[in-house]
DNA sequence: CCCGAGTTTAAACGGTCGTTTAAACTTATC
DNA sequence: GATAAGTTTAAACGACCGTTTAAACTCGGG
């Protein structure tokens, strides 16, 4: 059998390699337009042209085949964010700019670029609880890596306000590579200009302290 | 029958707006934490504590019931909107906080916060193509009307730049109130002071002008 | 040449899905 | 009390779900 443990003897027969990447461009083609309720294995067998038992054997379940799709688009992504990240000049004054450089870049600009950016929003917005395990086994260090990087370059600020911060760059970030913001507020798909403009909007709202104080004004 | 067209003739006998209630409340509570895919119509009937079909008569089919979920909670959210962004000094320097508070308050506070604000993110999210319409007949007025105004506060900048702008902040909005945000980035979840900090963060990041051009290195 | 590990396959498993049907029930009006 | 509109109900519809089984197939090494 496979399942990983697989291919250490010698090669076995015919298109094993073939047959695995067929199921993981199927299940991450699907899984981006339609999450995971909508990935269903029949639909994945059908649009790589593999027996259905097929996911079973190669990666053991339905959300083995995702955790295989996450992990192949999104590791080299947070590695890149991580070797960015380490260049980043410490506490110099472009540090805030230069770390959600590295933060943001990696996504927008990478081998295969479109399906890496829509595959990242739809994992970060999926309600099956299935994904929750597979988000923290994929996210949630190189996220506490970019939040102490960042809490550094504003030592006097509260760390939660810097890890929420992080949150709204993130949530703009995902938003934004989903079809819902593009069509409700026919905004240009992610290319070089987006990434600008995400960039600058996430260096400003980073700027130091609140401007003015917020009115509570109670109008209906 | 009922389906909306009823509720014309006399009374009916028993317990009909209440039934529709629970369904109304068990739906939301169910898509909430499950999206759409997962408020299956047995688990809605079962919270409901109603039969099955009930559903079928009340609201016609799934869909519907997902409809009248959601303008029962975020029509009184973008009516609200619509007050305050007609409150709004117009070209003031305050203006664009004003704007994006108008935009913003109603969400964080009325009645059902917690409901309201959780049924946004997530239908904002939601990859089934059945709550596309759903977005579009509920958003895309309002959207519009914000945009127009905040374009108007800065007549030199690209409109399009104005509405990718409001898409950062709606992603932000979101994916804050979403579980992966307050697992993930260990921020709280949505209060007062989450609220201010979103204010702010949105507008410095409206301020005129990009700060420094971007730097396209080429690091792996 | 055949053995056996590795892979693919057809078929079926029990379950859940959204929706529909037709009968039972409730209640205001006559 | 009979009538009829409105509502609730149990039961079933066909379809699809993720997973499993056991047999067929492929092919390198003895």
């Amino acid at each position: 059998m496979s399942l990983n443990s697989a291919r250490t003897s010698r090669a076995g027969p015919c298109e094993t390699k073939d047959t695995q990447a067929r199921l993981l461009n199927a299940a991450e083609a699907l899984f981006i337009d339609a999450g995971y309720a909508g990935m269903s294995a029949r639909a994945i067998a059908d649009r790589a042209a593999v027996n259905i038992a097929a996911m079973g054997y190669h990666f053991g379940s339905k959300q083995g085949l995702l955790q295989a799709v996450l992990i192949r688009r999104i590791a080299p992504i947070n590695r890149s964010r991580r070797a960015r990240l380490a260049a980043v000049p410490e506490r110099g004054s472009e540090s805030v700019k230069a770390i959600l450089h590295a933060f943001l870049w990696p996504v927008f600009f990478n081998e295969h670029e479109a399906p890496a950016r829509r595959l990242m929003g739809r994992v970060m917005t999926e309600p099956a609880e299935v994904v929750e395990p597979l988000l923290n086994l994929v996210f949630s260090d190189v996220i506490e890596q970019f939040v102490v990087a960042m809490a550094a370059c504003f030592p006097k600020q509260d760390p939660a306000l810097i890890a929420q911060k992080f949150s709204f760059v993130a949530g703009a970030l995902n938003f934004t590579v989903l079809r819902p913001a593009e069509r409700l507020f026919g905004s240009a798909p992610a290319n070089e200009v987006s990434f600008e403009r995400l960039l600058n909007f996430a260096v400003d709202g980073f700027q130091e302290g609140p401007s003015v104080t917020v009115v509570h004004e109670d109008i209906v």
